[in-house]
DNA sequence: GTAGCTGCAAATCATTTGCATAACC
DNA sequence: GGTTATGCAAATGATTTGCAGCTAC
């Protein structure tokens, strides 16, 4: 486990005590797996890692973690399409958005500092003040453009 | 009904007859409340409404002719959270994107060219040739961020 | 010790599907 | 007339909840 993994993992630890949660065997062997994780999983994709590293912990518990470490700002619920919620760990400081080929289902991401100050400003035309984004493009990827 | 909602509801009904596909009473029913909504609206929502007109219409009908519409260009899909979908009707010129508040729900809809834009560009740079997109910003609205 | 957790099975919610009947072309 | 639609009931799939036993503090 990388040294980021560990900040983070002791981060959800601070959050369970502030509230009066307790930190179990399960929620750091899941948390460990999940901060490991560059890219978006599905409950059900995470469930099948953490059995790997646990086979008693269930499916339910990593749908509770899932929850508590969206709760704790450490991770972030996204909804591509195809009924199933994916996460995602939060990373502190990098925002990063999805460019989605709806042939082959490559998702790419990249981040724009640009468009952020944009939606900053917008957001703030309108009297609200943002503290999160979801922007996703869809269309097709280059390899499917050829097709 | 208005003239744009009539002009909608025909151009579904070339959709049908170019797929092969029949033309109902209660496609037309479905389609005629739809296109004469200005906001966004749950499967369920829309089954209410169109009870009103006619209560022998199943919420079936309606989910399997919110899917037509979707296929057939003249819906959007959409994703805000909380488990349901929520469709729009998609005028043909015109995208726009939400601001949601996440203490009340409000959701606002904006449009922004400049946005728009950079998306594009973005989406050029990754070799992505993007036919729709989603913005989703969450925040505070302004009577919320004063309690 | 006790409040909070876990895992199982059962429940729930939105959405989909099978099938017999009815409506379009 | 034959194919496609409809509506009902039942199935599905993701996620949640009730509950009895287990664990951290």
């Amino acid at each position: 486990m990388g040294r980021s993994v560990l900040g983070r993992v002791a981060k959800f630890n601070n959050y369970l005590a502030a509230n009066g949660l307790k930190s179990t065997r399960q929620r750091h062997i899941i948390a460990g797996v999940f901060f490991s994780l560059k890219k978006h999983i599905s409950a059900e994709e995470l469930y099948e890692r953490v059995s790997k590293r646990d086979s008693s912990i269930g499916l339910v518990t990593v749908y509770r973690t899932l929850k508590l470490l969206t709760k704790a700002g450490l991770a972030k619920e996204r909804q591509f399409g195809g009924g199933k919620a994916r996460f995602e760990p939060a990373l502190p400081d990098t925002h990063h958005d999805h460019l989605i080929c709806t042939e082959c289902g490559t998702i790419v991401e990249f981040e724009s500092a640009k468009i952020e100050k944009m939606q900053t400003e917008l957001a703030n035309e309108h009297g609200f003040r943002v503290f999160d984004h979801k922007l996703e493009l869809y269309g097709l990827c280059s390899a499917c453009q050829q097709r």
